[in-house]
DNA sequence: CACCATGTTCCTTG
DNA sequence: CCAAGGAACATGGT
């Protein structure tokens, strides 16, 4: 369920429900997501302490903590991986499979489920330190961008998922911000123009406010019985008509046409992961112009 | 069996 | 030191 827009989802859902709550247990099913954080080292933090707040920093979930005793306060950093959920079940409910670690919160309980256990739980914040600024905040500015690209000959999709750039662009994302942009994402991060840096800064923002708009308005499961919940760039009763507007532009469509020019998006591979893309809409080299004949 | 998957880190090679 | 490429993590879907 990862990327900024879900991750952003997931916090205003959760974030209410947790508020006031006291956790009485804490139960590890995989010690591997806690990264360095010892088992013993987040029983101790955790047991008798209460939520009192949660925001998201990039693709991290920060959870704040009081403890028990006094005022000493706590972030537990969480974080999806590629699979990670987390929600809250009454108390009887049962377990999923992959459940990593389980929270006890008296008649309810937060779950952390990852299939894949790539996702981490942990009060190591070490991580937050290195992220770039938040694409949606007041740092992300165009003059930060384009300093930020300029010292590097990375392919643009590339740097895109570089976090310590900016936080929380994943690899969905990336490539339609690239499309709306009209920009190769092969294109050299030094290589674009000024105001292709501009309007790729636009679009990044505008695809992911949209995203979040969209994941606002959608029927979420996050009680967990269906699997319907993550994955809110898919699927839609979007209802009507010719374009589909919050449906992805080029992920995942391989072979089929441009929405914009009806050329058939292409699959390549960077840095070991997909891109889609528009070989027409998205040139490297400006159209030539063409001469009849 | 093959290949793919929303993420990130680590290792090797140049 | 840097960049690029690849493997690794672990499980499931097609």
């Amino acid at each position: 369920m990862p990327e900024l827009p879900e991750v952003e989802i997931l916090v205003r859902h959760l974030g209410p429900l947790l508020k006031g709550k006291r956790i009485r247990d804490v139960e590890v099913r995989r010690a591997k997501v806690l990264g360095r954080t010892s088992e013993r080292e987040l029983k101790a933090a955790l047991r008798g302490a209460m939520f009192t707040g949660l925001t998201r920093r990039g693709k991290y979930l920060l959870f704040e903590l009081r403890g028990a005793v006094g005022r000493k306060s706590r972030t537990l950093v969480g974080h999806l991986g590629m699979t990670g959920r987390m929600y809250l079940l009454a108390k009887n409910d049962p377990l999923p499979k992959h459940t990593a670690v389980v929270l006890g919160l008296g008649s309810l309980r937060m779950v952390y489920e990852d299939t894949r256990y790539f996702g981490r739980l942990t009060l190591d914040g070490e991580e937050i330190q290195k992220l770039g600024p938040e694409p949606l905040g007041a740092d992300f500015t165009g003059e930060y961008f384009a300093f930020a690209l300029k010292r590097s000959s990375q392919a643009i999709k590339i740097k895109l998922l570089d976090q310590t750039l900016v936080a929380g662009v994943g690899n969905i994302y990336a490539s339609e911000a690239l499309f709306l942009a009209g920009i190769s994402p092969r294109l050299a991060a030094n290589k674009l123009s000024e105001a292709q840096v501009k309007v790729l800064r636009r679009t990044i923002r505008d695809v992911l406010k949209k995203a979040i708009r969209r994941g606002s308005t959608l029927p979420l499961n996050f009680a967990g019985e269906e699997k319907s919940d993550g994955l809110f760039y898919y699927g839609s009763e979007s209802g009507a008509g010719d374009f589909d507007h919050e449906r992805l532009l080029v992920y995942d469509r391989k072979g089929q046409p441009c929405l914009r020019c009806k050329t058939p998006i292409e699959r390549l591979t960077q840095a070991a992961r997909s891109t889609f893309y528009c070989p027409g809409c998205q040139r490297i080299q400006p159209r030539v112009k063409s001469v009849d004949g």
